[in-house]
DNA sequence: CTAAGTTGATAGTATTACTATTATATTTGC
DNA sequence: GCAAATATAATAGTAATACTATCAACTTAG
């Protein structure tokens, strides 16, 4: 499954970049340290120019690659969101009960991540750490609605739908399905980061997990038992 | 009623100004203005600069009242926190029962609001719409946990706070009081946003509202019913 | 009436977020 | 093995941002 995984080539919305870093040592690059100064700097304070100094290139030859440091972290995002959703259909693919199905989902969606494919361009601890603080400036901002029609956040809604489906396998007379699964993949990253910087505001933490918060929300709202055999 | 809202003055932390903008004119200008800026053009656009403009006054005068736009951003959303807390305050203090006492704490917390003071500075219906989308781009960043200990979010903790004190009350044992009332701060900004750019992500519309969908999670989380008499 | 405080106007700096141009490598196709 | 195409590097330049500093003008309080 580890091979399977590794050879796995996750594609990312055409329009997200100018060319497909996926395809150049330069452009693995990019994507290898944007999420090192990312995680380290913060969105606002990361610039191509500081990129290029710690790549050893030029500001303007990442400019070829992606349009402008919004689209890089659309496709870091975007990228994350598609990892998961192969992570999601192969470890749910085996199991019968829907159930143990929907459980096992809440765990991935909810779950820190450890770097679960080879892949040594994208560190997924690094890039997880991204989408809990930025991700949600991805989308708040005044093109959000032209940036959802070019389908720049199909990845997301992908994955939230297809729990959606999951749910519903489970409790067809739940009245919000929707809410319920968006609310758990916004609420997850939140979680994480009261539990790193206001402690106060969550019982997670050593002994409880938001993994362990949503199950319980889970099987209270849909009536279910993730304990049963 | 509506008149003893209107007499309150609302105090911000002190730390969010250099001077105190409800003082003189030309700080209740740009508090007025900043907030129909901010709405209009999204936080990243709007500038010292254009609102210097807008209100026929100078960029330096400006920064002579707030350090930067991040610190104006604190003081509007801390406002609106504190806001919130008196009518949750004021709308819960004669309610005997605690379930309903809830309840009238979710609507508050969940609802559109309409402009609830005769307040004529700060439109509170503009204003909901800025901690919608940029509320959690204030703590989203490097220094949150410096701000955080300067006090610059005592608010929005004390109001979580103080409806996981309601929550208690109703229900003692149950484990994730803290989880739940910050998931559904966080998340009802959320599902309004959904409503508004992602319709298919959510159940929230014309129909059906964030109060209607955590009314029913918090009411199964809880094991009450808020219809009972 | 004077002193203190408030505002306005102007200027200046470092940085950002790009665009354009040209030179130099490197790869590839034949 | 060479020409053509492509990729990268280097440099320069622009408009805007996020400030800081200075000084003049006006307002207000004692």
């Amino acid at each position: 499954m580890q091979q399977l995984l590794s050879a796995v080539k996750i594609n990312v919305s055409e329009g997200l970049y100018l060319k497909d870093p996926d395809t150049s040592d330069l452009g693995r690059q990019i994507l290898t340290k944007s999420i090192v100064m990312i995680d380290e700097l913060g969105f606002e304070m990361f610039t191509f120019k500081k990129l290029g100094q710690e790549i050893g290139s030029n500001e303007s030859s990442i400019y070829r690659y992606f349009e402008n440091k919004h689209k890089l972290l659309l496709y870091l995002t975007a990228y994350y969101w598609t990892g998961l959703e192969y992570r999601l259909v192969f470890a749910t693919h085996n199991i019968e009960n829907s159930i143990k199905k929907l459980e096992k989902a809440i765990e991935i969606l909810t779950e820190l991540p450890v770097n679960f494919t080879n892949n040594t361009t994208i560190n997924q601890v690094l890039l997880r750490n991204i989408v809990i603080s930025e991700f949600s400036k991805s989308y708040h901002n005044k093109s959000v609605d032209t940036e959802n029609n070019e389908g720049y956040y199909a990845a997301y809604k992908k994955l939230i739908l297809r729990v959606v489906e999951l749910v519903i396998e489970v409790d067809k007379s739940y009245l919000f399905p929707k809410c319920l699964v968006s609310d758990m993949l916004a609420g997850a990253l939140h979680q994480h980061f009261l539990a790193e910087h206001f402690k106060s505001l969550t019982e997670c933490g050593t002994s409880l997990s938001p993994t362990d918060f949503y199950k319980n929300l889970f099987s209270k709202q849909l009536n279910i038992d993730f304990n049963d055999k």
